[in-house]
DNA sequence: AAGTCATATGACCACCCGGTCATATTTGTG
DNA sequence: CACAAATATGACCGGGTGGTCATATGACTT
């Protein structure tokens, strides 16, 4: 957690470090990332720097716990309105929230998706993978849900099932990003239901779609 | 490329000095890996090094290159066996392969997630992003054939597959190293079978398996 | 005005990096 | 043996890093 010197910054002061910090971490992985350049250009000294952080890992994390509230602040309701609906509707509206947060904040989405993509790292263990536990029995709970109304079928296995919902829900946004990259929700729709009916019906013939 | 110097090393030397740098690779990012560590590993100077590479990114252009051709030997077999039966058949094969190819070369498949996960990054473009259009093209080749043959659902994006294809590979890998982690044909063959099958079919009720 | 306490500062530290180059050593050749 | 060409070497360079600390500044209290 940062100091409370940090905290108690004016405003904007402060607002100017966090900006700093996140334009640095959206283009550079945490060992790339550069102290030096996020208080250059905040126009801070380095000195006051430690002021405000234990490190530069502390940064990291505070940077990491904000964007992820933000991102429970947005989905929050969502999540409450359609717990108890359909799975693949509950998840469409999971995977549309979670894209239309992405193109409203490149920046937290890029910081999101190189933490991702760093398994192995320290800064991983203390974030994707000390979460995972709650993601599992989260997800736990929506696959014996959904297969007791019969949306699922009976043999998918949870461990399977939450990876597979967790791997898509990088991978839509991914794919929206890189090949649509719309913020119409329409066509973020369009890229997301591709992505449910591979998940609900696959991509062979001979089902009853 | 390597200097012609480094081809006129005495095998173990060359074996030695490749070594090294695969342990490097495979637990350090490119930016990250030091040719400092290499050559102390390896027992030679830091001169020397640079008599046998132009400089870092040499090495690790060699070691990919390397990497990809040793696995292409492993599949291609395979591949030309089996590219004309079913495309979840052929499918099963490739996933099966590439599997088989990490678990035998862990270090290789590191060095390969680590490049795979690093995009944006120049040395991901000169790699992965440059074979793009091949991968795409070939792809491109195995839907118009398996839509022609019944198998696969006429109104899939050649775009979406492709990118889907591709997806699952490294998922399917990394599920079986997470989770698995078995040397056996059948239990790597029960992991391939559980991703195909949701491919195929699905995770959802109602359809005709 | 004096004193106290929180904050701001940037020079500085030890360390590591990729890469160079003059020099020493080895190897091959006549 | 002598000479030349190829190769091996490690000290050295400029530059970057995260983090520290003595000192200066400013703000608030008595």
């Amino acid at each position: 957690m940062p100091k409370e010197t940090f905290f108690n910054l004016p405003e904007n002061k402060r607002q100017a470090i966090f900006d700093a910090a996140v334009d640095e971490f959206a283009t550079h992985d945490f060992a790339q990332a550069s102290v030096n350049r996020i208080v250059a250009k905040t126009g801070i000294a380095k000195g006051s720097f430690y002021q405000y952080f234990e490190n530069k890992k502390d940064l990291f994390l505070y940077i990491v716990d904000q964007i992820g509230a933000e991102k429970m602040s947005y989905l929050a309701p969502e999540i409450e309105n359609f717990a108890q609906t359909n799975f693949f509707t509950f998840l469409r509206i999971l995977y549309l929230g979670g894209i239309r947060f992405a193109m409203a904040h490149p920046r937290y989405a890029e910081i999101s998706r190189r933490l991702l993509a760093s398994k192995g790292t320290p800064i991983f263990d203390e974030t994707i993978a000390r979460s995972m536990p709650a993601t599992q029995a989260f997800f736990d709970n929506l696959l014996t849900q959904a297969i007791e109304r019969g949306e699922i079928r009976p043999d998918i296995d949870s461990q399977f099932f939450t990876f597979i919902i967790s791997a898509l829900n990088t991978l839509v946004m991914e794919y929206h990003i890189e090949y649509v990259s719309s913020q119409y929700d329409e066509t973020i729709m369009q890229t997301v239901n591709q992505f449910i009916d591979l998940l609900q019906y696959g991509i062979g013939v001979n089902h009853s779609r």
